[in-house]
DNA sequence: ATTCGTATCAAACAAATGTTTGAAAGTCAA
DNA sequence: TTGACTTTCAAACATTTGTTTGATACGAAT
């Protein structure tokens, strides 16, 4: 976690801590003691705190910017649409991994600092353009690019409830039976749902 | 909306920058100077911010309270479904209501004060039971309440996503092609998308 | 050793912001 | 009218918070 580079000790910091608390709610002063710098630092990095807030956004993004989603051609389509899904609830839940990129994103999808709409739109559109061409394949042919649309809503939808409203569904659902605790099952739920509304009506 | 009741003038300013803004987010000056009202009111009427903002979120939700969700006897079960649903994009998304009060709540759902937590639950888990019972129609019998929560959370992701990444779903889909210009096309999409997802498959 | 650019620090600054005060104005009953 | 109570107000207060400053230490090149 600590890392010897200043620089990347404050960006570090000034992640978790937006991604928990916002951009108002964070001080530089909380940011600068969990970084274990002098304060005057976020000036001598950064300029100012604006300027460290987009700068953590874009080294959260770029972590996950590594990350490739593509399958060998011929893979069929319902196989990705399970990958895809089976990916991102991971990528969001797992606590094995380090929340704050994914949980940082999310604040800046829901209340985007108009700094950071073009960076987002960076990171967001590939993954949309892939779900895109997933459901391209899956969707009957001349389904309108709308309906398209919304489908993938419908499943980004799904996913992102969990990481958005985690302390509602822990509050309805208890504790001893957390969908968090295993999240693969929540992912193949997530799937099945998805994969039956897509299948043809039966009659 | 201005109200000569001075107190329900800051109550209702507060609810509408709460919402916009966020408790950290929002000042008390701000609010204060779109009730009309002296700075001291804020004290006069609810001791401080904090205060505030409960009542602001309470005041919130009880006008939502009144408005009932119920069936005659022997509606069928899908039916109450899309209604359910179709309620709720309404609810949260037509642009003739006053979004604010659902949009303040959907802040305390993703980031409860401690102070609310008792109140959220007042208002979500009638909610919650009103779906849950029509699940239960709906699902084969037998099946496992934990898969009933996955499928009710299947449903309000996607409504709620709608709401809750508005900006990036306006970015994607372009103006032209806006999906809030019709709530009711959105609404149907949702419910046939859950039907089939709900139906027996097909083999 | 001197010099120059970089990095770090404690301290102070200025602005924003939640909160309080004490007086003035208003209201209403006796 | 008097008096008690409520409401409103401008001003000040105290704290938080983003930002800056000027000095100091460090390291490498001359």
């Amino acid at each position: 976690m600590s890392v010897d580079n200043p620089r990347e000790r404050v960006l570090e910091a000034a992640g978790e801590i937006f991604a928990e608390k916002g951009f108002k709610g964070a001080t530089v002063r909380e940011i600068i003691d969990r970084a274990c710098v002098n304060i005057a630092a976020v000036n001598y990095y950064f300029r100012d705190k604006e300027r460290l807030y987009i700068e953590a956004v874009k080294h959260g993004a770029c972590v996950d910017a590594d990350e490739h989603l593509a399958w060998p051609s011929g893979t069929p389509a319902t196989d990705k649409l399970a990958d895809f899904i089976r990916y991102h609830v991971a990528r969001l839940l797992d606590p094995h991994k380090p929340a704050w990129h994914a949980r940082l994103m999310m604040r800046e999808l829901s209340q985007p600092s108009d700094a950071c709409t073009e960076l987002v739109r960076e990171y967001i559109e590939p993954k949309s353009k892939i779900l895109g061409g997933i459901l391209e394949e899956l969707l009957p042919k001349g389904t309108p690019r709308r309906r398209r649309a919304l489908t993938a809503f419908s499943i980004m939808g799904q996913i992102l409830f969990y990481c958005t409203h985690r302390p509602i569904v822990s509050l309805l659902m208890g504790e001893y039976d957390d969908p968090y605790a295993d999240t693969g099952a929540l992912a193949d739920h997530i799937v099945r749902f998805t994969l039956r509304a897509l299948s043809e009506p039966k009659a």
